[in-house]
DNA sequence: TACTTACTAAACAATA
DNA sequence: CTATTGTTTAGTAAGT
């Protein structure tokens, strides 16, 4: 039936009509996302940098290294501080849910974040981290936070695990003790500070819009970020991001877990076994919330500019995060019906969906679209777009045979990828066109929406303008991480650009009509054309041409990174 | 129900 | 000969 996982434009009106959340809380809870996503980062980089220290200390205790037991009992800080973060983050996620579970929030109250305040700043963390990973660990260390050995979490925690499983009672009011603290960045919206408004820019994602005034800036909200399609849309991309991250934070603490089991840490750690099912709980709770309400959640799409506008309907509904979505070998549509710019989803997730198994739902129409696009030159090889699928997902991993072969079948059957044979072999392209085309939307909806879609081809744009820019807020490395060290997001961030400016004026804006006084191109380009039966007018230029006669043989920093780690994918 | 799209599997040809 | 790359066909699931 439906998707479990989003929510409906109709549930987010439902929703901002029944000020179960007001426009604001649910900005806050895009803004506790972000952090989140943040703290997610830095959570793996901290694992990796466990995981390199462990390995080196397991290896001296088997040597009988003196030193060990100081080794350890910073492993065993380090692991506390871990525990720390992850359940903070844990808390700070029931407290979203919980808010978007609620239904008696008022609608001008403030949230107070106070998980976020307290702790979770990544600043704060990454100072912590430093001081446990950093100095070769030092006993000092543990002075600060702890004198104990062992695991004691108890003490250090900035934000006591207090009402870790209260969340039931948090149901209704919950929210009124606010307990702020200054000094924080994320916390003080007062009355008349907007957690949209900071440094006199409006903070919706993508917007940046500069005011002089809080007035003015409150009206531009209420303008411009009314409750549209886009609006909703970008809600919603969200939520499944929020989703993903807790799918991601259940999957740390497991690691964590098996860490501090591998480690026989006892210690007074808190919970150990039941962990993992938190975020079950966290799910549930969120539903059991508002009494019954359906888990609806929709097959609309971010490009859907159908339904959203349509108010009424069922009842007062809730967001409701049906995280555990099935990852499994299922087919899922999702959004590619009119599918396109997995790019935003992509941008956002890229974390997530690199480190988890989970299968991207995207189709591998799309997913192959986004490889290419990606690339500098929009062409990739057949063997750089597997790369390209087993470095951005996880899931890609398993199952070569499988998906090259899905990958391979795509790329012949689809008529918007097009072959061009070179020198060194053959690429593939994009037909964007094609691509397009081959995704009827029936438009309906509000005149001028529908008229804001075709202009940017839909919500692509919008949605990936707005991730572009939480990212940039969150000053997310993304992928300089990886050794993908390449223009990975700017070429995405450009592709989409180009989507968005040269949709119309559909001229070569393809980045480089940089051959002016290049030597004839080398080798003719043969382009095989699937069999296109009519339609000659439709593009009346060799479109595929244009998508690949770029090509500049000196301007080849693609291969970089695609043969660097190249043959990880040889399962 | 009929039609369409997407995924998977697999056969097969061409090529490296 | 083998592996890779492409093309096709077929069956299934799911959405419209």
């Amino acid at each position: 039936m439906m998707t479990p996982q989003v929510i409906t434009p109709q549930q987010m009106q439902q929703i901002l009509q029944h000020q179960v959340l007001s426009p604001q809380q649910l900005q806050l809870l895009l803004q506790q996302q972000q952090a989140l996503m943040l703290q997610q980062q830095q959570l793996q980089e901290f694992y990796k940098k466990q995981q390199e220290q462990l390995h080196l200390q397991l290896i001296q205790q088997q040597h009988g290294s003196k030193q060990q037991s100081k080794e350890v009992s910073a492993q065993q800080l380090a692991f506390q501080q871990q525990l720390l973060q992850v359940q903070q983050l844990q808390q700070q996620h029931l407290l979203s849910l919980q808010r978007q579970g609620l239904l008696s929030i008022q609608p001008n109250q403030t949230l107070p974040l106070h998980s976020l305040t307290q702790g979770m700043i990544p600043a704060e963390l990454q100072q912590l981290w430093k001081e446990v990973t950093n100095s070769h660990v030092k006993e000092e260390n543990s002075a600060t936070n702890n004198g104990h050995r062992g695991l004691d979490l108890s003490s250090p925690s900035p934000v006591p695990l207090k009402n870790h499983n209260q969340h039931g009672s948090t149901n209704g009011q919950y929210i009124s003790h606010s307990l702020k603290r200054e000094g924080s960045v994320l916390d003080d919206h007062s009355p008349h500070s907007h957690p949209l408004y900071g440094h006199g820019v409006c903070k919706w994602p993508g917007c940046e819009a500069v005011f002089d005034d809080f007035q003015s800036f409150l009206k531009h909200l209420n303008n411009e970020h009314a409750l549209d399609d886009r609006s909703t849309a970008q809600c919603r991309v969200q939520m499944q991001v929020v989703q993903q991250l807790e799918l991601q934070l259940a999957k740390d603490k497991e690691r964590l877990q098996a860490m501090m089991t591998h480690l026989h840490v006892k210690s007074t750690e808190p919970k150990p076994t039941p962990q993992p099912l938190n975020l079950v709980s966290n799910v549930t709770l969120s539903k059991t919330a508002p009494e019954a309400s359906p888990p609806l959640s929709l097959p609309q799409t971010p490009t859907t500019p159908t339904a959203p506008l349509t108010p009424l309907s069922q009842t007062h509904s809730v967001i409701t995060p049906t995280s555990l979505h099935s990852v499994g070998p299922m087919r899922r549509r999702y959004s590619d019906k009119y599918n396109m710019p997995i790019s935003p989803d992509i941008g956002q997730n890229k974390e997530f969906y690199m480190n988890a198994e989970v299968r991207p739902p995207f189709t591998y129409a799309s997913l192959i679209r986004q490889a290419i696009l990606e690339s500098p030159e929009k062409q990739l090889t057949l063997n750089e777009i597997y790369n390209w699928f087993t470095r951005m997902f996880a899931y890609f991993r398993r199952n070569a045979a499988t998906w090259k072969n899905a990958v391979r079948h795509n790329l012949s059957l689809h008529k918007c990828f097009v072959r061009v044979e070179n020198v060194k072999g053959a690429v593939w392209t994009v037909d964007e066109l094609e691509f397009q085309k081959r995704r009827p939307q029936k438009i309906s909806g509000s005149p001028a929406l529908v008229k804001n879609i075709h202009t940017t081809l839909g919500y692509g744009p919008a949605l990936s303008a707005a991730f572009q820019a939480s990212m940039a807020e969150n000053n997310i490395p993304l992928y300089t991480t990886a050794s993908i060290g390449s223009p990975t997001l700017n070429s995405l961030a450009s592709a989409i650009r180009e989507e968005m400016n040269g949709a119309m004026d559909h001229g070569n804006s393809n980045g480089s009509d940089s051959s002016p006084g290049r030597s004839p191109l080398p080798a003719m380009h043969h382009i095989s054309v699937k069999e296109e039966p009519l339609d000659p007018e439709e593009h009346e230029g060799p479109l595929s041409l244009v998508t690949t006669a770029n090509h500049s043989p000196d301007f080849d920093h693609n291969r970089d990174y695609e043969d660097d780690h190249g043959n990880e994918d040889m399962l």
